[in-house]
DNA sequence: GTCCAGGGTAAGC
DNA sequence: GCTTACCATGGA
């Protein structure tokens, strides 16, 4: 067991966010986190206390950086204009929204299957994939399976799991990481561009979910994927396109909470009250 | 029954 | 360079 204060975290906000897709509230009011090969069960205690049911050693060479507990979010509003009342609203609404460092092979084949699906419909076809081809965890759990055991895995079977036209974007990606043509750590060297670059040469990946992996494993915080939801956000407040350019090194944090916000019953309801258009 | 979802691809211009 | 049909599946 590992107690740990963390400012401005909201498991519930992560979790419902749409970055990852193997993190759920327990009936007790914990969060079950399954990363890779590894899972850890995190019980809130008050407002900023987090019990972790592992060591500190683990807690500091996992779990600290995979909740990018080193990036302050508290500042985010400073750097937003009054005027932009759309992006302070997402801002208050999604208080403790962090972006997760997830694995980028995990965050790949999970953003390779978002395409055109429902967030509820990509987890369950990421627990279908875990549970037949994952290795076994403690307490009936499973680990996202290796490229090695997706790229070996039966077409048939894959179909089986609800992956549609994917399945050939599935197998190809593996095939390729598995016989080592990319190699997904190596690309932590490259730049925002390069690293684009090589992520859109994988079968299904475009830049929306080459933007997506950016952004979600390897923290690149400029990355601004631009999905359905975005781009409605950017018609009805920003007359068409958002101002990344004006948020160097936190566009892509600022994403995920016009994202999270836009998507919301309660942005219905703040339109109503707010009408025009913003910036 | 219809419509939509954290889009990509290949064909056509 | 740019649009446009087509792609499987589950949930609302």
């Amino acid at each position: 067991m590992h107690k740990q204060v963390i400012p401005h975290m909201d498991l519930g906000h992560i979790a419902a966010s749409g970055q990852c897709f193997r993190m759920n509230a327990l009936p007790s009011g914990a969060y079950q986190v399954i990363a890779g090969d590894r899972q850890v069960t995190i019980t809130p205690e008050g407002r900023d206390t987090f019990l972790f049911d592992c060591g500190k050693d683990i807690f500091d060479s996992l779990w600290h950086p995979y909740f990018d507990i080193g990036t302050d979010y508290a500042s985010l509003a400073s750097l937003v204009p009054k005027e932009d009342h759309f992006l302070q609203a997402s801002l208050a609404y999604a208080r403790g929204l962090r972006i997760l460092r997830q694995d980028p092979w995990e965050t790949l084949i999970s953003f390779i299957l978002s395409q055109r699906k429902s967030i509820p419909a990509i987890k369950g076809c990421v627990e279908n994939l875990c549970a037949g081809f994952g290795a076994s965890l403690p307490e009936g759990a499973f680990a996202f399976p290796t490229p090695q055991a997706l790229a070996l895995a039966d077409e048939r079977a894959l179909q089986a799991c609800g992956l549609g036209y994917r399945t050939r974007y599935v197998q190809g990606t593996a095939r390729m990481v598995a016989e080592g043509q990319v190699d997904l750590e190596a690309l932590r060297l490259l730049s925002d561009g390069e690293l684009q670059e090589q992520l859109c040469r994988f079968p299904g990946v475009g830049v929306k979910v080459a933007q997506c992996v950016m952004l979600f494993a390897y923290a690149r915080f400029n990355a601004f994927p631009r999905d359905v939801w975005i781009l409605r956000v950017e018609q009805n407040e920003y007359h068409g396109r958002f101002p990344e350019e004006n948020y160097p090194g936190t566009a892509g944090i600022l994403q995920q909470y016009m994202f999270y916000f836009g998507k919301s019953k309660e942005y219905i309801l703040w339109k109503e009250q707010h009408g025009q258009a913003g910036i």
